[in-house]
DNA sequence: GTCTATAACGGGATAGAC
DNA sequence: GTCTATCCCGTTATAGAC
């Protein structure tokens, strides 16, 4: 979901009560599954802005425009089950734009540290709120919601993993590509917090010049 | 604070429901501002493992052996001025360890590495609770408490300079070496988060090779 | 300065009509 | 499937006794 889509959702859900309650034209597309996306794009956004706790199921139903029994109704699981799906479709969303920054060279230094900018863009764009969609809500739930850190701990295998075959497929010894990956991906997520906290993405774009060092300095790079 | 203390503290507020209740005698440390004390150093342990919205003032005066009014009494501004003095305190602390780990070599490559390193050990010894005192808070409150941003920046901010003072000392450009340390910090927070959330500090070890690796290539490293 | 008690509110979750 | 209404609980914060 890039952030202009986020603004509209949150505009949409904040002006509309009247289309709530007003009936909906049954040809159109709002259709079961329809609903039980928008509640997946909205809590997404929610807990990318705000994490866990402060993401109450009443502001993701408004956001989705549906009634919180809606929720409770694609969810039995309640919270925990929605957060767990809703990262999962914000990491995958998130390695999409990794992966973008990641073909927008055919130099492995070059791709790395376009990764870092696209995210500084995104970032400053949106008025420093989507960052990385499953930080907030992994470091909130550490320990006490397995379902979370499963899914926190498969998206972030899943990006060094993008990183690694790009490493691989520039003349990277294996070994040394996936421990560049891990390095890589902790860089992104730590800069992209201090840019976030700071409101600056100078500490993104500083990443950007120094992953591309180590980059080019890796073995058979 | 250490972990061992933490644990401490916890599991006294936990077994000592009955040294709340008797009297305590008057020629102990319990006066007001060891009460405060204790207070502050409660909250910062319990942001640094559950962020600020997971964290109740209930849960505080449990851990701190006091009761919920007497943190208003020390607190009048409520959770969030308590949760600014506790982030402050914890990033003092947090400096230390900082501190401590650059001073273990005069070589600022070896130095750094041994940062990431000590971080890695304080993680992996607290089973993985005891991170970055204003990550998780930072992430979660951005943009919502303004007084806790502005201590996470400050904090941050901090931590910089001591990484940048110990690489101008070895004779990096100032430029290069503000630059460098912000980078530094970004890649300890990034790697604690994958160590934390992972349950494995190979992030961590990785990041500290790595930022040897950075260092070492400065001008005039 | 610390206690007990409670107000005022919002949270997650459920029941049952339609 | 969606709505209205509601339950129960935990939260922040305050009042007043001691």
């Amino acid at each position: 979901m890039r952030a202009s889509e986020v603004r509209e959702a949150g505009a949409t859900a904040e002006a509309g009560e009247a289309g709530r309650t007003a009936p909906r034209r049954s040809g159109g597309r709002s259709d079961a599954a329809d609903t039980r996306c928008r509640i997946i794009e909205a809590t997404a956004a929610l807990l990318q802005r705000q994490g866990y706790e402060s993401t109450s199921v009443k502001a993701i139903a408004g956001a989705a425009n549906a009634s919180p029994s809606s929720v409770y109704h694609f969810f039995p699981g309640g919270k925990q089950e929605l957060a767990i799906e809703a990262m999962r479709h914000g990491a995958a969303e998130f390695g999409e734009l990794i992966a973008e920054g990641l073909a927008s060279s055919p130099d492995p230094a070059e791709a790395t540290a376009a990764c870092a900018l696209l995210l500084a863009d995104t970032l400053r764009e949106s008025d420093w709120t989507d960052g990385c969609p499953v930080a907030v809500t992994a470091l909130e739930t550490v320990g006490r919601v397995p379902g979370l850190q499963e899914a926190a701990t498969e998206a972030l295998t899943h990006w060094r993993g993008l990183v690694a075959a790009k490493l691989r497929e520039s003349g990277i010894e294996p070994a040394a590509a996936r421990s560049l990956a891990g390095t890589v991906i902790s860089m992104l997520e730590g800069a992209e917090l201090l840019s976030r906290v700071g409101g600056d993405d100078t500490p993104l774009r500083d990443a950007a010049v120094h992953l591309a060092q180590l980059v080019r300095a890796s073995p058979r790079g």
